[in-house]
DNA sequence: ATGAAAGCGCTAACAA
DNA sequence: TTGTTAGCGCTTTCAT
């Protein structure tokens, strides 16, 4: 045993800011009086240390503010501690929830979340899920663009979960739009609408697919038409530039892929003169503050975005403990929220509701 | 020299999904049929390697899909190239534009961002920052909470760069509040009113200290009388909670911290039976989406989230890169929006714009 | 319960 | 221009 109290010349800090030389283990242990291996134990084994000698080494690490490097652990254990998330795109209110609650999710187990979103080529993002999938211990995608194929790929090597997103064999947490969407179109229809427009996102979305077939049912079984246009961009700017198409569809009744989408649609329509609800009744999808401030308040299916962050996380850290994941993805409901957008069908404004 | 087309057993997948053994810079030297010093080389300095060589090693990289680990890289280099982010809330309309400009920027020089919310207790968060320090190359703060004396400690021992706050010795980026905020009080003043009321956030926040300031300058000027309320949270709650009393103060013009807390007096208002610009003329700060679609449209200060984001990052890494900091903070200019809640005062429907 | 020693994957002198 | 060597800070056998 060395003797106690030795400490070496890390302990100083440099004259260039920001380059304060880390203390490391071995500081620790001189401190401490133990071998480094001794003090490597205290942090990940304590059981396997001696009450007494743990205390000391315990002081030391305060005293010295030391902290265990990670990129020197991960170099051992393969592990760096951190998660990927990538989204569609970081701007669209739909995400920042999801961001802060799987972040939250995360830190809960001492993990770190390194973030993009792929606003770009698909070549970028392929190239970005590729070289992120090598830095950390796992991946939550909230993209829509990237292709099966690759994220099928990238799962291969890294434990990957997809949100609102089906691909065989990769583990997803979904919203399930479908019942919010199945609502919406209950409540629509039975105020006697028998001409629904929707219009669509990126053909590639999951929630794209979902939503039209919920729709395209609830017409069929009640006898109404529907017309879907699209796709469109899922943004303010998608929604203006449907909206001409929308109106001419004749449909008294519209859905749009999202609130960005609605919120554009609202503005076109306004901008022509047609009245909402008056004229058409609106019905948007996501929940984003700006729908609870237009006039009139725009009816929205609220998507469970935050909890989807931490399911998303949930799940794969569970799957990096090495638990297996279940045959079922979890899918989290979604709720229907009748604001002053929709109202009955022109020349029938006493439509009732369906039971 | 080893024979060349040698790899080892690394090369193939473990049976466990997710636990693909990492290729290493020795697989491509042996592929490549040179020393992984080379291999090293080709990578960090391609400039000492022979072209033909080069060649062949980028090859071989390319066919085992090689990339270095990035963790054993900063273990010698001691660069993680990664970045922190450090936001009050990611969920705030204000950030995510921030965050995504800022991940933007960092990524093309080959960063990453790491995010955390400070959501949370303040000893929680000085926890985090403490331990992300560790972690990363430099750090963003665009948070408001964690204590001067703290970020300056934790400024000694990295690069960081604030958003929206001045802390002595500290390079920060901030957005000039004061120009949209007197072209609001221009604005207001011009048309006649001579009582104004200023709904403040976080005292800690530089932006309420700045828009005290403005606003308080202003008054004084025109010989308006001022009232200041609060500290209110900076939410939509906040600002529903600062109604009555904004009401009460009888002033006929009210500047909010942000626009969730407009956002809030204006649903405060209403539900008072206050008109909107009709009795009071409200002005926001932020221009987040919401502010667009309301009625009577907020009347707001457009921030310039995105810039700031960029010029945060860029400011880092040219720190990091060992340039030395402008003496002078960048001060990007805001701008002041006006739309329909601003008006008028009470009973004087023909008041004037100022010059 | 603790120490000794090997080595994770890589870079950076230094030598050749 | 390339190879050799040492070692970044840590964990993990294996001895003791």
């Amino acid at each position: 045993m060395r003797a106690a109290g030795t400490i070496n010349a890390n302990n100083w800090t440099s004259a260039e800011k920001g380059t304060t030389v880390a203390v490391t283990i071995r500081d620790v242990a001189n401190l401490a009086g133990v071998h480094i291996s001794t003090v490597s134990r205290t942090f990940s084994a304590p059981h396997l240390v001696n009450e007494e000698t743990r205390r000391r080494v315990t002081e030391a690490a305060v005293a010295l503010r030391y902290q265990p490097n990670r990129a020197a652990r991960g170099l051992i254990t393969g592990r760096t501690y951190q998660l990927g998330l990538i989204v569609a795109d970081i701007a669209n209110p739909f995400f920042p929830l999801l961001i802060k609650a799987a972040q939250a999710e995360a830190a809960r187990s001492d993990y770190g979340i390194l973030i993009a979103d792929t606003d770009e080529s698909t070549e970028v993002e392929e190239r970005l899920l590729r070289s992120l999938a090598r830095q950390v211990d796992g991946i939550v995608l909230g993209s829509v663009r990237i292709d099966d194929n690759v994220v099928m790929e990238v799962a291969e090597e890294r434990r990957l979960v997809v949100v609102n997103r089906a691909i065989e064999g990769v583990p997803a947490v979904l919203m399930d739009v479908a019942v919010g969407a199945r609502a919406a179109m209950e409540h629509v229809l039975g105020l006697g609408h028998e001409h629904i427009a929707y219009v669509g996102g990126p053909s590639s979305a999951w929630i794209d697919a979902q939503l039209r077939a919920t729709v395209s049912a609830a017409c069929r079984a009640a006898g109404a038409r529907l017309t879907a246009i699209g796709p469109y961009s899922p943004t303010l700017s998608g929604g203006e530039a449907a909206a001409a198409r929308a109106v001419a569809t004749g449909a008294t009744a519209v859905l749009a892929f999202n609130d960005l989408v609605a919120l554009g649609l609202l503005a076109g329509f306004g901008d022509a003169g047609v009245d909402v609800p008056g004229q058409v009744s609106l019905v948007g999808v996501d929940d984003i503050l700006a729908t609870a401030f237009t006039s009139p308040p725009l009816s929205t299916i609220a998507m469970p975005t935050r909890l989807a962050g931490q399911l998303a996380v949930d799940l794969l850290l569970r799957l990096l403990r090495g638990e297996t994941p279940e045959e079922r993805s979890p899918m989290i409901p979604t709720e229907f929220l009748l604001r002053g957008s929709v109202g009955p069908p022109p020349g029938r404004p006493g439509g009732r509701r369906s039971p």
